[in-house]
DNA sequence: AGAAATTTGTCCGTATGTATC
DNA sequence: AGATACATACGGACAAATTTC
């Protein structure tokens, strides 16, 4: 039987713990937490739900996690309020062309391109910029 | 909320938008698209609508995907799909953060970034040049 | 310097329960 | 009833970054 859920999901309860653990110095500011690996035995929980509940920490920049080392709990952890804003917006502008657009469009350096800036947050942290450059008045 | 679908499946909207960011170079070619786990907070989708949006675009031979990897733009899909003559070339080389992007990201000017730079041409004359912009060192 | 181990990142596939259109 | 979507949870596999030996 996989698992149904009554009440409070796992990796909330998890996170719950962790959190609970961190603030009463159990696990030291700017110290590692177990390991995914150890916490899944601990929680007896998969690692996908352990990794949620991590992700709930980060997202309340309670922890910090990084590739290869593992999460740490972080040391300057302020109460703020939690953005929500995700999504992308995108504004056109006119702007010079650096001398390697120029070269690209072969047109002159300075010249007017439109520049279409696509900024995507997630959970208000900026994600990507892209911007697209066009000549001015053609096709799009 | 839960969620009303009026007109078009959820889904195929999240994949026309994945379509139209790659044809437009916002997604470079050859480059990563977002994980799922991003994906399904910017479109506030659960991971399931995401894999069905993304196998969308497998079918439509846009993307390609790989185990433990992520998912790709395909490298040879605007060729095919949009006009003959054209090319694209994707470069990638680390920049120096100007103010805007230094600001939006929340690093210092300077800092490096990562600049995917893919130059789209029709007929050898150049179309569109999309720079991307994203933080080192951490996962798009 | 280099190989192995550790740890996180990502994707795959599947399953169950709930809610809404 | 069926299709769509959401939320949760499991397990397995490979990739990438870091640390350790």
């Amino acid at each position: 039987m996989p698992t149904p859920h009554y009440g409070q999901p796992r990796y909330r309860v998890i996170a719950d713990e962790l959190r609970e653990r961190i603030q009463s110095g159990a696990i030291p500011l700017g110290a590692l937490l177990p390991p995914e690996s150890a916490l899944t035995t601990e929680f007896r929980a998969s690692r996908g739900t352990i990794r949620q509940a991590i992700a709930v920490l980060r997202e309340e920049r309670v922890v910090n996690t990084e590739q290869g080392r593992g999460t740490y709990a972080n040391p300057r952890w302020h109460d703020s309020a939690l953005d929500k804003n995700s999504g992308s917006e995108t504004r056109r502008r006119r702007v010079a062309a650096d001398r390697e657009l120029a070269a690209l469009f072969a047109v002159e350096v300075g010249s007017l391109l439109v520049e279409e800036q696509t900024v995507a947050r997630t959970n208000g942290a900026v994600r990507t910029v892209a911007r697209t450059y066009h000549l001015l008045r053609t096709n799009k």
